[in-house]
DNA sequence: ATGAAACTACCTACCACTAGGTAGGGTGGC
DNA sequence: GCCACCCTACCTAGTGGTAGGTAGTTTCAT
């Protein structure tokens, strides 16, 4: 693999584990076999690297989105998977999305990280809304009124639920926290 | 004031920005007026002061939950105080819950503040899964069916609605997500 | 009532260690 | 010959933490 790829691959596990902070180029340098100095070949400052990382990885979610639109018809079926793509994030609740890992330490990101984050949860609420706008009309989400304040509601459950199973180390929670969630929609299509 | 008193407010209003790694003795010493060595008179370890810290903080927190629960009668006012406390926490959307802002950073957490954190999550969920049980029975929650299940999801939007507001540094965020929460509660008592 | 002992609350000066980052050199493939 | 790639060696600034000292206060037996 690609020295520059395995970096990033190694940058991301470690972001989602510790946050901006918690990740050194030492780290970087020891998992992926080459001295410190030369990753700054790749990623003159850490800045770089995060700005790529979160870029890349905003990128990707939203492929995920877009995969799920096509992949899914009913509104309860997409956001279903949506769920899904935040469940299979934690991985046992030791890895976080990388957004809310990187929201937590906000303070110390780079300016240019800090728009894309804002992107990304802009991008998350765009494609929730479009999506809980036509369960509204489908009646596939059950007590549906507001839309758009439903989308906020919805993201703010799925990063905090992962917040709380990674503070107890452990999926369950986050199952515990969106159970509620996952039963408000209307039974799977089975075409 | 306490130099102790004043050292445990500064590192709190700090870790609440930034986290536990965020704040250095250095900066609390700086604030606080006092060199740095003279810090480890009162907490040895760094260790010590994030412990007394979290104690001293959800101990306050359940002090406020007691008091919700005398000054007020119905499950849904009891609900919106609850909401109330978690807002008026962001201050502009600078300062998280300190539960929040130690949550993310879990890896460099000590073991007992760990411990104390989850111990946290626990009452929370205890006095939430009573207060949404009342709700069930006199119906002030709208589309309430498993108590428990909705103080999981309580918790964690709460949370996650703190997150999403610090990534925006604004505390808009925070009430445009919790707008739906609190739709769904009955009208204010007016006794 | 007084003087020694002990304690509180700070100080200066330092430790070992890690962080991100830089300067400049070697080497192998096009 | 050039340049991507990786190296050694180093820097500055910061981290939590320690050693040891010093005023001022409290305690207490004589």
């Amino acid at each position: 693999m690609n020295t520059r790829t395995a970096l990033l691959n190694s940058a991301e596990s470690a972001a989602r584990q510790r946050g901006y902070d918690g990740f050194s180029y030492a780290d970087l340098a020891q998992e992926v076999g080459i001295r410190k100095a030369s990753i700054h070949h790749y990623f003159p400052k850490k800045a770089d690297l995060a700005l790529e990382l979160l870029e890349r990885y905003a990128a990707g979610f939203m492929d995920d989105l877009a995969e799920i639109d096509t992949a899914n018809s009913s509104a309860a079926d997409k956001l279903r998977a949506y769920h899904t793509l935040y469940r299979d994030a934690l991985v046992d609740g030791t890895q976080l999305c990388l957004c809310v890992a990187f929201s937590a330490g906000r303070d110390s990101l780079p300016e240019p990280v800090l728009r894309v984050l804002n992107q990304f949860h802009a991008d998350s609420i765009t494609w929730l809304t479009r999506v809980l706008s036509i369960a509204t009309d489908d009646g596939s989400v059950a007590g549906l009124t507001d839309a758009e304040a439903e989308a906020h509601a919805t993201l703010a459950l799925m990063e905090g639920a992962q917040l709380v199973a990674r503070a107890a180390d452990s999926a369950a929670p986050f199952d515990r926290a969106t159970a509620a969630f996952i039963a408000r929609l209307s039974a799977p299509s089975t075409h």
